[in-house]
DNA sequence: ATGAAACCTCATCCTACTAGAGGGTCAAGA
DNA sequence: TCTTGACCCTCTAGTAGGATGAGGTTTCAT
């Protein structure tokens, strides 16, 4: 498998499959004879998990945390179970502040219905 | 007012007091001899006002055009409303990824309770 | 006079990529 | 055989929004 395809496979841009090569997120593939990367499974594999835990918002150091975890199978799932309550917490620390922040500006009523800066509630709503 | 003051007063930390003057979004304040910055109460308004903009998620960007829109009160308010609106687009989304993302988590169940990575529920997940 | 706290500039680092320059490789069609 | 276009390579620099640190000055209280 060439970058391009494994890039469609995983839904990963080129760039960042290079990008995690150089992180050392993965092993460097085999080359072609014209220096072309050659992919096998277990890069589709790990691409995959790192894509996986990315969009579900895992910060890179903790996919690499991750990552050392499950290459390690007999190893103990309370590192794992660590990093992803963390996460939980985290994204609900997240989900608050936003929830606020969204409840502060919705009471600025839906347009604001000025026609000058001198009496628009969002710039208002901003100055003090 | 020195740095340090109106850094305290904005709830900013002196050198993104500095980083902003640097970004253009707050004039440079005059010089004390002893090449001190002096600020006055237009600095701490306008400080104060990036600080709510910010801490209510809008970006630099955004917050130098509602700058540039509140230095002229009789301009058209209008813009200030789209940028409004369009920030509270990106937060609903945001909200409703983050949601989806806290649901997907969920099902992983409260705790692990394996002992090793093989039967880890938070690797298996990530896995496939 | 001295020591601490506050200030100064300038440079470098952070996350997680993304974009671009400038060039090489490879298969298919004319 | 030549060429065209898609794909690939390395390397450098840029993004947001600051944080951090080195190395040096100023101010103020004792």
């Amino acid at each position: 498998m060439k970058i391009g395809e494994i890039a469609k496979r995983t839904g990963l841009k080129i760039e960042t499959v290079r990008f995690y090569e150089a992180e050392g997120l993965v092993p460097a593939p085999i080359r072609s004879g014209g220096n072309y990367r050659l992919y096998d499974r277990s890069h589709l594999d790990r691409l995959s998990f790192i894509k996986r835990s990315r969009d579900l918002g895992f910060t890179l150091d903790q996919v690499r945390a991750l990552l050392r975890l499950s290459d390690d199978p007999r190893g103990s799932c309370a590192e794992a179970d660590q990093i992803a309550a963390v996460h939980i917490a985290e994204i609900d620390r997240k989900l608050a502040d936003l929830t606020a922040l969204r409840s502060e500006i919705a009471q600025w009523g839906d347009t604001c219905n000025a026609s000058i800066v001198a009496e628009c509630k969002v710039i208002d709503a901003l100055s003090h």
